[in-house]
DNA sequence: AAGACGAAAGTGGTTGA
DNA sequence: TCAACAACTTTCGTCTT
């Protein structure tokens, strides 16, 4: 199992499959996995922590006193002041009757003024669209802040105009993915929003490109991870398939495969090896390969390592 | 009957002229 | 812009368990 960017789960919370409560936190692959039996309690966690962390009590105090953290996930990053609707000032007596009316108006331009122009509204707007897509992909937090301010550079340079903002915003989601580590495709992320894999694929090639972005290819063991757990097999099977694709890599038989289906290969290869079988559909289900992708993986592994394997 | 295997033709993306 | 190319998919018939 993997524990690299791992965290034990501080919780109560036990497995309902085995019973064990040895849970851990895969931030990698948003989701809470048992490490008894690899029971995937939660595919695609949300995190629900804040964004910010503490080391020692001073540092707690500093950040505590400035009340709820800053977050870009708001269009004015949450950090609004409002009237509120009680008619009192600061010592709780009552505004007199001149005084209210003009308070009311106060209130009325201020929440008026406060999502003014069309950037701000484009903001607002696209914000929300960001929390929806990351709630229904249930995305940790991180990558719900890395979104948005890749949004808000998108915006600040104009590169929103002449596309849609819901395109835009699901791009940002794919890139902050990407950018983090966590294995989802064009392909989730068009099922969580209403814009086609084509669109979504466009528009991230486009905000790469004018921001500059260096994306890593996403690598083959990070599918690994995410593919093990949702069929749910055991940890054992998950480190095998890690080390067949180390050996695979030192023979060079990964580059120019697409890395969907030489994790898809090697965890099937570990299924069978573990006696943990796995057909190869349900694995090209998962991996969204074909069964014949993944033969041509095996076969080509099978040849190769022969020799090779001492497992 | 389900799963695995493999041949053949088709598809979409990348590369280099 | 276009052709060549490799990887991958789809489809389908056959073999194995």
């Amino acid at each position: 199992m993997k524990t690299e960017n791992s965290s034990q789960f501080p919780t109560t919370r036990r497995c309902p499959e085995c019973g064990s409560n040895r849970l851990i936190k895969d931030n990698e692959c948003a989701e809470i996995v048992c490490m008894a039996c690899g029971y995937v309690l939660v595919a695609k966690m949300a995190d629900q922590g804040p964004e910010w962390r503490d080391f020692d009590a001073e540092q707690r105090a500093k950040r505590e006193r400035a009340g709820a953290p800053a977050t870009f996930t708001i269009h004015d990053k949450g950090l609004s002041t409002t009237i509120d609707r009680h008619d009192r000032d600061v010592h709780g007596k009552r505004f007199p009757q001149g005084q209210k009316a003009q308070i009311y108006r106060l209130r009325k331009w201020h929440r008026r003024i406060r999502v003014s122009n069309a950037t701000e509204r484009n903001l607002a707007f696209a914000l929300s669209e960001i929390s929806k897509i990351a709630n229904n992909l249930n995305l940790p937090r991180n990558i719900l802040e890395t979104a948005s301010v890749i949004y808000r550079k998108a915006v600040k340079q104009r590169l929103v105009r002449g596309r849609t903002i819901q395109g835009v915003t699901a791009a940002a989601i794919y890139v902050a993915c990407r950018q983090c580590g966590v294995a989802r495709s064009l392909e989730d992320i068009s099922q969580a929003s209403p814009i086609s894999k084509k669109e979504v694929g466009r528009s991230y090639r486009f905000l790469i490109k004018k921001l500059h972005f260096y994306i890593r290819p996403v690598k083959a063991g990070q599918y690994i991870n995410k593919f093990c757990n949702q069929l749910t097999m055991q940890g054992e099977v998950e480190d095998i398939a890690h080390r067949i694709l180390l050996v695979a890599k030192e023979l060079k038989l990964t580059s120019g495969r697409g890395p969907t289906g030489m994790a898809a290969a090697t965890s099937y290869i570990a299924s069978v090896l573990t006696g943990e079988r796995k057909t190869q559909r349900e694995i090209a289900e998962i991996a969204q390969v074909t069964e014949v992708t993944i033969r041509n993986r095996y076969k080509e592994l099978v040849e190769r390592l022969q020799f090779t394997i001492y497992l």
